[in-house]
DNA sequence: GAAAATATCAAACGGCTGTTTGAAACTGGT
DNA sequence: ACCAGTTTCAAACAGCCGTTTGATATTTTC
């Protein structure tokens, strides 16, 4: 009927003026975070949010629409920026490392906005939706690419080197197994509670497990650099 | 009208004798697999197996009974009794690491049975289903217990030792980072071909860069073995 | 070879899905 | 007080879902 509302409007505040706008991202959030998109139906999120059913195709035009746009919304959120920046800082690489690591660990206490990411992340991995491509150009890249700088610069060795990325890889894999094998885990460890102190002796371990690699390639590095110059790709 | 075949009866055998109860399994093992249980239907199952869409009622009495008998035969495949042989092989532990490693990797080459329980499990982890609880049990444990066991000799800690526990899960999360987030990493990373080479690459990594702290925590023991002894849970 | 048990089939069932509709309830400007 | 523009709402839409039905085909049993 009339016009809708698409995301080239100028209003981008996430909650003023809007309230059941707002209230779809914020209800619309959570249920795809729980169940993924795929198994989120519009009425669970409008029950949830107090609106009618419409509400969702009135405000965002499709359900794919409502969902581009919390994928939107999350991709600015302040933790990325903190992120971003902790990576930039020219602090020592080791402990920019450390940094990273506690701060995406900590990210993962239940309820904060990087939970929800991970766990949106996680059903995309499962049965992928069309709008993901866009999400890992956007965020994923950028993030993945600081850190290969900052693991090359560790190791010493070209961030684009097939050892650095490996490196990456191993340390992302034992951030990312506490964020999606969660429930299994607890499983087989009921003591792991995942409290915030839990969490930083995790991601001190994560440190220490990767740094005691990572201090071994550099010095074999050092005591004989001509064998690995190559950049290989 | 009819008494349903119930997974009490004396038959096991996968294919003798029932060809639809057989394609039916495949077609579902493969279904599932691709899109997980809420995704996937009965009638795309049905129509991959070439049978009506009654013949999963009458066969397996329930979707979910379908699924259930679908993971219960993955249960019972083959590399899992050779990943349990390897992990209990009194060889030395470092290099059953390695075997056990070099093993979960190459079965993550598509098509192979250990891949379609890995994307099943990717799935659970997303949504999981009633089903997973009995499989983590029956599977999980034992390997999970196994694993502690062979990390527990190579750093001289106790199995139970949250230590132990957290090295477990730094090589566990090493080696599912590639099975979950593949498609991830290979848009990252486009020459990641996961072909049976590189895959034994990855593996070789993943055994050094874990083996360097696994030997620093041992000989950090041997140094000053008074610190770490409580066995702590 | 007739009777009984088993297996397959097309068709339909109720229920839930995303989406649309057109009327009603608001809103701010004059 | 009026009206145009915007937002909400109950109701309905077509379509797919898992499951059931009762009739038919197939196999087994004696």
């Amino acid at each position: 009927m009339q016009a809708v509302r698409r995301s080239s409007e100028p209003v981008e505040s996430p909650a003023a003026g809007d309230p059941t706008r707002a209230k779809l991202l914020k209800a619309a959030g959570r249920a795809f975070a729980e169940r993924g998109f795929y198994a989120t139906t519009i009425r669970e999120i409008c029950m949830r949010a107090g609106t009618n059913v419409a509400a969702v195709n009135y405000h965002f035009h499709d359900k794919i629409g409502l969902y581009t746009e919390v994928l939107q919304q999350s991709v600015h959120a302040a933790h990325l920026e903190s992120m971003r920046d902790a990576l930039d800082r020219s602090a020592p690489p080791e402990e920019t490392l450390r940094a990273v690591i506690r701060m995406r660990l900590q990210g993962m206490r239940s309820g904060t906005i990087p939970d929800y990411q991970f766990r949106i992340m996680a059903h995309e991995l499962a049965q992928p939706t069309p709008v993901m491509s866009r999400i890992i150009n956007k965020v994923s890249r950028p993030l993945y690419e600081r850190f290969l700088e900052l693991v090359g610069k560790i190791i010493g060795l070209p961030p684009s080197h097939e050892k650095t990325r490996m490196c990456v890889h191993s340390i992302m894999g034992q951030i990312v197994l506490y964020v999606l094998a969660a429930p299994v885990l607890v499983r087989l460890w009921p003591e792991l509670d995942m409290t915030p102190a839990q969490l930083d002796r995790i991601a001190d371990h994560i440190s220490d497990f990767s740094l005691a690699y990572l201090r071994e390639v550099r010095s074999a590095h050092q005591r004989m650099p001509r064998v690995v110059r190559g950049k290989r790709r």
